[in-house]
DNA sequence: TTTTAACTAATAATCATTATTATCTAAAAA
DNA sequence: TTTTTAGATAATAATGATTATTAGTTAAAA
């Protein structure tokens, strides 16, 4: 997924491609880590200094029902963003909130299964394992 | 588990085993659905009238720090909790919030595969399709 | 270029959750 | 059984992430 392709998407839908929808799209897509609101608000408030964090919490929704980019909830926490929709296992710190991604084809093919299975086609799904990283399980 | 299990797990963790806890506990244990903080209240109000909502939330820490429970968050809905700790699917609808429960050796096997694969050893997961219901669909 | 529905920015409001604290009680000890 | 007390509950206040509102702005179609 790139910028001109979620252009093609946001305006097949109805919506218009704006700058902020675009920026902020982008820089969850460069992110490593799975961003919060704040965080991306931070960052693209360097480019868009006038940019509302309303307009951040707007836009992620849209985005979402778009398909394009996945909340992750957690207690205590903000929610986090990711634009890795696919599906792949996140390990997740309890102690520091960190999480990583695990991309495979072992998953992609489960959840195909399991989609066989149950009968059923998901727009999106979520696949969470908690665990202590190394630096907390000290 | 049952109410016994549970005591003695609070127990040898040094929590009193107190009627809150118990009755939170099995309400969550014998709801079909995943009941929220509030419905929970709601239920357990009626054996005791003067339960605190409060007390509901701390419980409701106390046992996922256990690991008796797991809290589901969603967005524009209050967390809704389960008993149900082995790997399952849960298949959540976008549009009515509906969580149906679906246990299979299939994910459990698929679990420990990953386990293996990844090299970590899980306290908890979660696995969650979306996809619309079938009320929901029209 | 003009038009306008859609969008953004700023701000206020909401409400699920958490913090605080006085009172109460489970359970260990006497 | 009674006493003791650390830990638990109930009531209430506070928090803070998210959502609602609205006046002004703009993407993009005509
Ligand atoms: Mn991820
Ligand atoms: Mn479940
Ligand atoms: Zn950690
Ligand atoms: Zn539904």
């Amino acid at each position: 997924m790139n910028r001109k392709q979620l252009v093609k998407i946001l305006r097949k839908n109805g919506y218009k491609a704006t700058p902020q929808r675009l920026a902020i799209f982008e820089l969850i897509l460069s992110s490593k880590e799975h961003p919060t609101a704040e965080e991306i608000h931070n960052e693209v408030s360097k480019k868009f200094p006038s940019m509302s964090l309303s307009t951040v919490y707007q836009v992620l929704h849209l985005l979402q029902d778009l398909g394009q980019i996945m909340e992750l909830k957690f207690r205590g926490q903000s929610s986090r963003f990711e634009t890795n929709t696919t599906p792949h296992l996140n390990l997740i710190c309890p102690g520091c909130g960190k999480i990583e991604d695990y991309n495979s084809n072992t998953i992609v093919k489960f959840w195909s299964k399991l989609e066989n299975e149950f009968d059923f086609e998901a727009l999106s799904q979520r696949i969470d394992g908690y665990r202590y990283c190394d630096v907390c399980k000290k």
